[in-house]
DNA sequence: AATAATTTGTGAAAAATATCACGACATTTT
DNA sequence: AAAATGTCGTGATATTTTTCACAAATTATT
């Protein structure tokens, strides 16, 4: 499990870090500085060159970052040599679009299942991933142990435990539920009509020139 | 545009106190402690505290917060008195499923319209939203601030630009591109291929008992 | 009416995060 | 080969956010 010194700010970012070197590399680039990444991801540079001190001296002065090493480095560190199964609980409106979401399908991240409440759904493929019945999580899991919660709100509690129940340890919440885990099961939230509250309050109260 | 006094941190926790305050409301709760309101939305009691004493002594020592009076005071503050509309780019998957999610349609919020480059879908209604040509931004945008981008990652910037032209100063970006903004205009990226990296990260990497 | 139990609001401390600014070194130019 | 330029890595500093912990006030209990 290494060291985990890494501040939580820092790993929240590498992942971005990592799509936009892959981009780089695709354009056959070669070398980036830390300004120049600065630029394209939007994190101030010094935050940057800080955030990549954490694993090392990865660059060289007044040369920048060997693009396909840093790469490299970050492929091993975020373990993209490996693929992780999720499972997609919930397939409404929103986790149908998820299952259909291409992004998706481009990193070491793939939903394999879905699980729903619907008979009609159950059975179907949507974009090539099967549906099953909820109840069917017991066998239909299959030590996936990462879940992404896409469930009416009203179900959402319901369900978590059972999910919890069948060893899941890590959900990603996209109902405005705030849902009760056990300690050792890592919830993320995303809260669609918060994200968007949250943007309209700072328009009307914030300053608009200085970000 | 009153004293911006208040953190970040704190102005984005708003509007899910609201929405769990309301709830409280409707189940007919009278009272509630910053105790009780930490175990419903998962924020620390102290930082509860700390976040409402920011616009003063809501709360009364040994009682609590009257659920009714708080309500009223964070509806003022957020504004839901008065309506905020919102446009929808991009009609694709995600775009749908944000259209037809009624969650969003609970609050002072309100998608009013769409925008896609299908011509299928230009003319039609999802959900009583009148869906225009991404071409007459123009024309329809009628003065709406806000947009929620669900566009392919190619076209992010230069729809971009052609919303910033017209007026729009709070993008909601579901797109992995970083769009580039003059700094008038905000931002909030929700990028779904990195939120679920960083959890599957965070369950690699950090202890599993304490969160 | 006195005592016990709650619960706020906040000063102070701690922790986490971001930014500044510069020495050191590598590269590029002249 | 010398000078100019570019860029990292990081100590130090600043800023932001969270948490502790407790006096003061209110409510509940006996």
């Amino acid at each position: 499990m290494e060291q985990n010194k890494i501040p939580q700010a820092t790993a929240k970012r590498l992942p971005l870090y990592y799509r936009f070197l892959n981009n780089l590399n695709q354009q056959g680039k070669k070398r980036v500085s830390s300004k120049e990444l600065s630029e394209a991801v939007k994190v101030d540079s010094a935050t940057i060159r800080r955030d990549f001190s954490y694993f090392g001296a990865l660059g060289k002065k007044g040369y920048g970052y060997n693009v396909e090493y840093l790469l490299g480095f970050f492929r091993s560190t975020l373990d993209h040599h490996e693929i992780t199964e999720v499972a997609l609980v919930g397939a409404g409106n929103l986790g149908t679009a998820f299952l259909k979401y291409s992004f998706m399908k481009n990193n070491n991240i793939r939903i394999t299942k879905a699980f729903d409440a619907d008979s009609n759904k159950v059975g179907t493929d949507i974009d090539g991933v099967p549906v099953y019945h909820i109840d069917e999580l017991n066998e239909k899991l299959e030590g996936t142990r990462v879940a992404i919660l896409t469930v009416p709100a009203s179900e959402a509690d319901v369900i978590t435990e059972k999910l919890v129940n069948e060893g899941v340890n890590g959900i990603l919440n996209f109902t405005p539920a705030r849902i009760t885990v056990p300690n050792h099961v890592r919830v993320h939230h995303i809260d669609l009509a918060v994200e968007l509250q949250s943007l309209v309050y700072f328009l009307k109260h914030y300053p608009l020139d200085k970000e």
